[in-house]
DNA sequence: GCCATGGCTAGTA
DNA sequence: GCCATGGCTAGTA
């Protein structure tokens, strides 16, 4: 285990999205203490993806899409993300109203 | 120097 | 479509 506070921070977040939802890099930066730092979390995605054994397809940008380009992770995130149940267009997005998932919502039961 | 962002603008339809 | 932003890992010595 490597980082500094705040990687460990955003790992915590990421590893704590549920099955079947999504979450955004600048929720989870904003949870991880710096709504500034959706950068940082791309950066862990990144790096602590494998030996941190993320669930990196659960995180998906401002509107709900994935952000990875087609040839390069995004066929694989999309695949991921259907087999979990989740709706996507065909653009690769999917509805954070229905699907997102906030680090309090994990604390003080569900929206909706 | 890197990065899978996010927010805001200009410029077209 | 541009550019300001934030924090730091990987890899070498």
């Amino acid at each position: 285990m490597k980082g500094s506070p705040l990687t460990r921070q955003i790992i915590e977040i990421i590893n704590s999205i549920p099955y079947g939802k999504v979450s955004t890099y600048g929720n989870i930066a904003a949870a991880a203490g710096n709504p500034r730092a959706a950068r940082q979390v791309v950066r862990v995605l990144h790096t602590f993806s494998e030996s941190e054994d993320l669930p990196w397809w659960r995180v998906v940008n401002r509107e709900g899409r994935i952000a990875l380009k087609r040839g390069f992770g995004f066929e694989e995130q999309f695949d991921l993300l259907i087999s979990e149940g989740i709706e996507l267009t065909s653009a690769g997005c999917a509805n954070l109203d229905r699907y997102g998932w906030d680090v309090d919502d994990g604390i003080s039961g569900n929206k909706e």
